[in-house]
DNA sequence: TTCCCAATCCAACATTTGTCAGTAAGTATC
DNA sequence: GATACTTACTGACAAATGTTGGATTGGGAA
């Protein structure tokens, strides 16, 4: 999908127009489109870090990321661990649906925007609009892959290789939401929430940041991650984007979704 | 669920009698039981390490674990690893019935046996038997929060304690289905194979075995793991079962599962 | 038995990472 | 402007882990 694309679907859709865009790029009658619109109940614009879900509370309702990033976390007993994040687009929390209690948190960083869904209304859509229903079990697959491939990534990569793999994931999901440049994203990581997500103390996460920029992968600042080649990227950071199943090998299939 | 009671299951369903019992323990009805055994098409017993499902390859059908252990694993540029594993009455591949292709390999490890179900009567039990289908999904939701759970603890968690923690939630994932005893469990573990789950080289893991066994947490030798203190191993280990949603504070909601 | 192979175990040394104790720069607030 | 706070950064040392090159053990095969 091309970013004039996703501006078009943006201007019909505000609210949904990235909806499972960076996940599952089936194609959704405008029917469907319209009904997702219709499935957020409010909008909630949050700009200081809040943990927006807590692990083992119930809720109500589920949470559609329309703007900003928020991370999944996990609390040990002396600091947080940060387990993934997400995009503009994701449909954050769908388990809490099905789930009686969240097994972990949700917080946000930077400035976000959330669509909050009722349950209920989740619960038609599961029993009315079986093409939706699937979609939706797919992007919980999808989360489930992620978390596969970044197991994988921590058995096996030293601290300065897992936030090449970050950067290099962040940057290819948010272009698949529109977002993102030839050069690079805007993000309001931190080097202390690279140090959650990646398992690492901050100190040594400085080292690695330092590691990357004396040998020109990528460099961070003023909110901002600037790469000058994604090649070298994506080498350092051992990146291949056979899980998120975008176009390539590993895409999804089409003939059961129908 | 209460071990005889898993016995008694295993006499009537002796292929699905465990089914999902380690993972999600509502209510199946009799009927639904009995449908579950119609689906398996041919049962398969595997002695030698076999890759039964390879990653980026497409299969027409899903693999149940009637007995044994298999590890799903990704391959790394020189070596492979372990993402997670399962345990008897494990619906281990689902997700590649709604995925294409699959995104990681199942490997088995020691003396397994396997049911194969085709993809056309997962898809049957999908369209017709919603709550079947719901557990289903709920079983891949838990799969996903073991994921969450694995990425902290290697976040978190030295070689000793993630061994440690292995063994607790490999005993509690046994005891889930009627296997394990009091003081400890049967398993075709090695410490290779450990190495590959814990993201760390065979020689520590070899050190870690070591220091759990000197100070009287586990003891793993002949293809048994022995535990005198459980409170010991759990603490040690920082296990938390929490999200294999048991009984417990993070139970299923009962009530969208009918 | 004898051989072979997988699994376990070990010591020495190199590398990675954590911890501690700071400094420096930028930003928001008063 | 002064202050506090967050973020980025650094050096020194300690702990965890990887790597290499072995030795040992036990069970199955010939």
């Amino acid at each position: 999908m091309q970013s004039d694309d996703i501006a078009a679907e943006l201007a019909a859709y505000p609210q949904t127009g990235r909806f499972l865009m960076g996940r599952l790029r089936h194609d959704m009658s405008a029917d469907e489109k319209a009904l997702l619109e219709t499935l957020i109940e409010e909008t909630v614009t949050l700009t200081r870090p809040t943990r927006i879900l807590e692990k083992g509370k119930v809720y109500t309702q589920s949470t559609m990321l329309i703007d900003g990033f928020v991370l999944r976390t996990l609390d040990g007993p002396l600091q947080r661990y940060g387990v993934s994040f997400h995009v503009p687009g994701d449909f954050v929390d769908l388990h809490c649906f099905a789930l009686r209690r969240l097994d972990h948190n949700i917080d946000t960083i930077g400035t976000v925007t959330l669509g909050l869904v009722p349950h209920d209304r989740i619960a038609f859509v599961m029993k009315e609009h079986p093409h939706l229903a699937r979609l939706f079990w797919f992007s919980t697959l999808l989360d489930a892959a992620m978390h596969r491939e970044w197991v994988m990534k921590l058995e096996q990569l030293t601290t300065a290789r897992r936030i090449a793999h970050i950067f290099a994931e962040v940057w290819r999901r948010l272009e698949m939401v529109g977002l993102g440049d030839a050069g690079g994203f805007a993000t309001p990581l931190t080097q202390a929430a690279l140090a959650e997500l990646s398992g690492a103390s901050a100190v040594h996460v400085n080292r690695a940041m330092g590691e990357l920029r004396d040998s020109g992968i990528a460099e961070m600042r003023g909110g901002r991650v600037d790469i000058a080649d994604r090649a070298l990227l994506e080498d350092f950071g051992r990146f291949e984007p056979d899980y998120l199943y975008g176009e390539g090998a590993l895409s999804l299939r089409r003939d059961i979704c129908t």
